[in-house]
DNA sequence: GTTCTCTAAGTTTTT
DNA sequence: CTTAGAGAAC
């Protein structure tokens, strides 16, 4: 591969930056749409294909399981060689591999489990309680958020300073205490992952020596959201004779609330000396009138490194600024406004629904129902944050490694089986006791209990026995059902009459088939359990099969970050929502919805609608709500006012007559968007939506009574009328 | 010990 | 509007 190749299509500065000396230290602080991951993948192919750096000596860390991916990607077809022995990652996802390759060195037992928020939330409750700390003095989740925020800052409960805050003493005692248990259990939750592996490194100079010499050349993306930790990781790897090549843009610094320092930026120019700094600034994403507007806005903010992005792609259109009357005036707006860009031609997957909260997200779909437009949406509750995939998961846990507390907690009485707190009381006194896992303690302690109790533990521990057993030969996927099938989950979840749609079983199904596609990397340090498990807690979207069909796509702008739409609709611009009412009282807090609300309109490439309702319902009451001061940020002479005039969203809409649509269907023999249904339980209905073909396609179906819900073909036995 | 019903409390963003 | 927790009835 020549120069040229690497080098084609880029800007001047791009150019720049890629070919920088490969002994050069560098900071590329680059503007939204400016060309940043091209020039990270490309400065990446430019080191291994020009100066001969070996893929094993590349570090590349980003932030996001996502961004991750796609830089593995673009960098295979690129460099068109394997790149599996790169260490390419997230933060976490790299501490965690450091961790399993020297479990030893860190004084973990190579079984240690990874906590997620709730397993966290769950132990420092428990631990509350255990102490008699009051709940409603002391909320856990404000305890939660305060040993996380010690952690981020790579502080140990040892070192942290009391002073005269009452709360800060009685959090501080509860840290002490989740630190000694999750030493005692192995216990590792996100920010342990980091500090620990920092440590790690710190505490092994042989070690660190080896990681220094090996990367020569490490890069980080998204550098503004870095942590002090994240920021001392990078450091510690860094001795002057190896490269580092940071990305970042200031302007987009939004995690500061997870403890992102946006200062790490400017540190790096003094920390990192020599470092060259290059700016992109010319911006190849968005029209000139929403480039104009998001400049505007950031403008507000103080405490910039300054920096102001430009296009020669001419004006485009002007804002669209919709004032509703409700928010499901909002929604009927937005969704209309895209049923026409498809009736013009334009593609759903081409337009993004984004909001500040999660909660904003129901009401759109309500109306993308209501109106058949078929939609996804990212994030709010994971794949595999679902109670009933981890319940599932804890199972696998608990048969891979009978020593897993966390496991054993969780699915001890799940489904119920007889076994209640009495008797818990007692398993968790003897393991204390006795130093050993709540497994053998219920072994030990099984034939002390009353009759009643003694079988229903006695039943539970040969369950889990005969699980070992049986699940020794067969392989993950096999592992999954059989234990779906013996642990009585299946069935329980078949039968369970809350759960209406029977999604809560179809999870369970797709749980079987997320264990067929994992694929297992064969030089790995974990087994293929661990190894899947642990991706279920370090990456939780668990989605990676992209839509199949064309969707809208729905997701809060954190989320959106780093990705780009033809079309971009930013709802519920009103104060106290965004910005949000928690950030009004400290200015670098609403620096940050600013710049949230920058990374939000700078993700649109044509088209950018922002709206805002006059009444909103939210946390079950109706409120008035004025117009975001973002609002008044962005010059007029960029936007296009509209208002609701009285009675224009009241449509002729009859239900179930979906050929009224604006929508053209979508086919696949007899299954088409639009098809008409019938379930022998569900009735009569008509598909909104379809994955996959065959026996395995997923359909989602609008049901005249039973309401909307996905279905699998083979399980389903639709008759097609 | 389990299950049902009622009340109260909390609601930003995520690896 | 949701969810978690308490209390009562089985």
């Amino acid at each position: 591969m020549n120069l040229s190749e690497i080098t084609n299509g880029l800007n001047d500065k791009q150019h720049q930056s890629v070919a920088l000396d490969n002994t050069q230290n560098a900071l590329i602080l680059a503007g939204a749409g400016s060309g940043k991951t091209r020039v990270l993948t490309h400065r990446i192919a430019y080191l291994v294909t020009q100066k001969n750096i070996h893929t094993d000596s590349i570090l590349a860390v980003t932030f996001t399981n996502k961004a991750a991916a796609e830089m593995r990607e673009r960098l295979g077809t690129l460099l068109r060689r394997s790149i599996q022995s790169m260490w390419v990652g997230t933060f976490h996802g790299l501490a965690h591999r450091l961790l399993r390759t020297h479990y030893e060195k860190a004084g973990l037992t190579s079984g240690f489990q990874i906590l997620d928020a709730q397993d966290q939330y769950r132990i420092v409750k428990r631990l509350m309680k255990e102490n008699n700390i009051d709940e409603s003095k002391f909320p856990v989740r404000k305890v939660q958020w305060f040993i996380n925020q010690q952690k981020d800052e790579g502080i140990r409960a040892q070192d942290v300073d009391p002073g005269y805050n009452f709360f800060v003493k009685k959090s501080l005692e509860v840290f002490v205490l989740y630190e000694a248990h999750c030493r005692a259990n192995d216990l590792i939750d996100f920010a342990e992952l980091l500090v620990r592996s920092y440590e790690l490194l710190k505490n092994n100079a042989e070690l660190l020596e080896h990681y220094q010499t090996r990367f020569s050349h490490i890069l980080v993306d998204e550098f503004q959201d870095t942590n002090t930790v994240q920021y001392k990781w990078i450091q510690q790897l860094f001795t002057g004779n190896n490269q580092v090549f940071c990305v970042g843009d200031d302007d987009q610094s939004i995690y500061g609330w997870r403890g992102a320092k946006i200062e790490n930026i400017t540190k790096l120019e003094t920390d990192f000396a020599p470092i060259q700094t290059i700016r992109l600034e010319q911006n190849y994403r968005s029209t000139g009138h929403i480039l104009s507007a998001s400049n505007a806005l950031i403008a507000n903010n103080t405490n910039r490194m300054g920096k102001s992005l430009w296009t020669d792609a001419g004006d485009g259109d002007l804002i669209d600024v919709y004032e509703a009357r409700t928010e499901t005036d909002e929604a009927d707006y937005v969704v209309r406004k895209i049923q026409k860009l498809i009736k013009d031609g334009g593609r759903a997957s081409d337009c993004a629904i984004l909001y500040r909260s999660n909660a904003q997200s129901r009401v759109f779909e309500e109306v993308l129902i209501k109106y058949n437009v078929p939609y996804i949406i990212y994030g709010g509750l994971r794949f595999f944050e679902r109670g009933e995939i981890k319940d599932a998961l804890g199972y696998l846990r608990l048969i891979e490694n009978t020593a897993d507390n966390v496991a054993f907690e969780r699915i001890v009485n799940f489904p119920t089986r007889g076994i209640g707190n009495a008797t818990l009381e007692k398993i968790r006194e003897f393991a204390r006791n006795e130093h050993t896992n709540l497994f053998q303690a219920a072994q030990q302690v099984s034939p002390t209990l009353p009759t009643r109790a003694s079988n229903a533990l006695k039943g539970f521990i040969a369950l889990i026995e005969q699980m070992v057993d049986d699940s020794k030969h067969l392989d993950l996927s096999e592992k999954v059902a059989h234990l779906l099938s013996a642990s009585g989950l299946m069935n329980h979840y078949a039968n369970d009459k809350t759960d209406k749609a029977g999604s809560k079983k179809e999870n369970l199904e797709e749980l079987i088939s997320a264990a067929k596609q994992y694929k297992h990397e064969e030089d790995s340090e974990m087994n293929e359990v661990v190894g899947f498990i642990s991706l279920a807690s370090l990456d939780s979207s668990g989605d990676g099969n992209a839509p199949a069909v064309d969707n809208v796509q729905l997701m809060t702008i954190h989320s959106a970050k780093g990705l780009e739409f033809p079309n971009v609709f930013l709802g519920g611009l009103e104060e106290d929502l965004f910005p949000s009412r928690q950030s009004k009282d400290e200015p670098h807090l609403m620096d940050e919805e600013r710049r949230l609300c920058y990374v939000g309109m700078t993700r649109a490439m044509k088209r950018l609608t922002l709206s805002f309702a006059v009444k909103r319902f939210l946390h079950g009451q109706s409120l008035y709500a004025y117009p975001s001061r973002f609002l008044d940020e962005i010059p007029s002479e960029y936007i296009n006012k509209v208002k609701a005039k009285f009675g224009a969203t009241q449509v002729n809409y009859q239900e179930d007559d979906i050929y009224n649509q604006d929508i053209e269907p979508q086919a696949n023999g007899q299954l088409a968007v639009g098809a008409g249904v019938r379930h022998a339980k569900f009735g009569y209905g008509s598909v909104l939506n379809f994955e996959g073909d065959g026996d395995s396609a997923r359909i989602q179906i609008k049901f005249k009574t039973a309401g909307t819900k996905w279905l699998i073909a083979s399980y389903a036995n639709l008759e097609f009328v």
